[in-house]
RNA sequence: GGAAGGGUGGCUGAGUGGACUAAGGCGCCUGACUCGAAAUCAGGAGAUGUCGCAAGGCAUCCGGGAGUUCGAAUCUCCCCUCUUCCGCCA
């Protein structure tokens, strides 16, 4: 979340920057800091109170030691009163406050002053390509007509079993998957120096209002536990993002500097309701409910989070480049950023059997706005504390890396060409009928 | 799932209603001694919030929450978590 203190010193700008995101009614910064004021203004009363009251009470101590009990009673019932007051106060500063917690929760962050100014994803501008579209002399399949073809993927028995937007991959469609996984996790781990981590797939409500899922976006986390009512502490919700997991590793937590930087990757399945998005219907990979994920966070000191951002971006690049796939990066404008993000890089990749661009990545710096939400600092050699920027890249999403790679690999004869580097992983150079 | 016992500062560990302003030890920082270090001696040191130009003051913090009390690390209740034992289990 915002720092309250930069919302109250630079509020123009942070008001301008919100507006340029489309931050929505919800957000209304005047009362925050209304709230703000309210709380400082109980806040100053009850404490002035209470250390009225300690004062009383160590004098009752001493009376009753030198046992002048009458005197201690005539006092005792000036600190009721003062206690009186105390409990009214502290319930009305209690209402404020989870107000004002409230609103900053449903604050996104603001965008970094290098972000394009801009209202939808029409107007994020092409920082870069890599390779360029591949030309056919035949017409090119869609991977659902490729996967049911050489029998990679069954989509029937998918929907049988599990309903509509599940994958069940089959024999070499399931090996090339694994193989995949194990590639991007080995490219990250061994080239980029990341450290593999294996996180449970479920994680508490805590993490998820943590790395800014919740409250907004509640309704796109599956949770399996029925019965239990929705706020009750401990349930959980099923990953929506390996990132909900890897960015509260440390939560409530002071890391030492030399500690920094961290760099986590970890592969899971990405489990996503999709609330809303039905009838965007995609047959095939481009949208489920269920895929897999490799992803890459890091926890930085906030000087280098720009900096590391530009890393994170190659690393997750370098992938593509390996796999010889064409792809371009876009730089998200103001309009299209994620919530929690201050600046964002999509990287696309052309999938020649649906003939336009698939997002694989997408490479964010959140600068401190979940480590103040997680309450995750670090020390710095002067010893003062100070939150870390935080940043998250896929290293990639794999169905639709897995659609790019069939569409750009398939041959004339309907077989799919397995890229050099992919083929230890394989165990073949082609996948034919 | 059942039973019992724990959770105190960076770590260890004492504290069972009023000097806890959380002892002692280890580690850490500064200074003295030293050419320098070790040892020794002296001193210092937390977080959050808030008020203040500042010096500094005040409040809160002993796993979390609620309660009893004039006053809670300490008593009561609920929850989380760890350890051990039992049951179940890949």
């Amino acid at each position: 979340m915002l720092d309250v203190k930069v919302i109250r010193e630079k509020t123009e700008w942070v008001c301008a920057r919100l507006a340029a995101r489309n931050a929505g009614d919800e957000v209304n910064i005047q009362e925050i800091i209304a709230l703000d004021d309210a709380r400082r203004k109980n806040l100053s009363e009850v404490e002035v109170l209470r250390a009225n009251r300690n004062k009383v009470s160590k004098e009752i101590g001493v009376l009753m030691g030198k046992k002048q009990f009458d005197e201690a009673n005539l006092r005792k019932q000036e600190t009721t009163e003062i206690g009186q007051k105390i409990s009214d106060l502290d319930k009305k500063l209690q209402e404020i406050e989870s107000q004002r917690e409230a609103m900053l929760l449903k604050t996104p962050n603001t965008p970094h002053d290098t972000v394009p100014y801009g209202k939808t994803s029409e107007d994020n501008p092409v920082v870069k390509t890599y390779g360029e579209k591949k030309i056919f002399s035949f017409k090119p399949l869609n991977h659902v007509e490729l996967c049911e073809k050489l029998n990679l993927i069954d989509f029937q028995r998918a929907t049988k079993i599990s309903g509509r937007g599940f994958i069940l991959y089959t024999n070499l469609g399931a090996r090339l998957e694994r193989g995949l996984i194990n590639f991007l996790l080995d490219t990250h781990t061994r080239e980029h120096g990341y450290t593999e981590i294996q996180p449970p797939l479920m994680v508490t409500q805590e993490c998820m209002y943590g790395v800014g899922q919740f409250p907004k976006f509640r309704d796109q986390a599956y949770t399996i536990q029925e019965g239990l009512d929705a706020e009750t502490l401990g349930k959980q919700y099923l990953l929506p993002t390996a990132e909900a997991a890897l960015v509260n590793l440390h939560r409530d937590e002071i890391l030492k500097e030399e500690e920094l930087p961290k760099r986590y990757c970890a592969y899971t399945p990405c489990f996503r309701a999709e609330a809303g998005a039905a009838g965007l219907g995609t047959r095939g990979l481009i949208r489920v409910h269920q895929f897999d994920k490799v992803e890459l966070v890091k926890i930085v000191e906030p000087e280098k989070g720009y900096e590391e951002l530009e890393k994170l971006l190659l690393n997750a690049e370098k992938i593509l480049q390996l796999l010889g796939l064409h792809y371009r990066v876009i730089s998200l404008c103001t309009g299209d950023l994620g919530f929690t993000s201050a600046k964002t890089y999509d990287i696309e990749v052309w999938a020649p059997g649906q003939d336009q661009y698939l997002e694989v990545s997408s490479c964010s710096n959140c600068e401190d706005y979940q480590a103040r939400r997680m309450g995750l600092r670090f020390k710095k050699a002067d010893g003062t504390l100070c939150f870390p920027h935080l940043l998250n890249g896929s290293g990639t999403a794999l169905a639709r890396l897995y659609v790019a790679l069939l569409e750009t690999y398939q041959q004339p004869d309907g077989s799919i060409l397995i890229p050099e580097v992919l083929r230890p992983y394989v165990g073949t150079d082609q996948i034919k009928i």
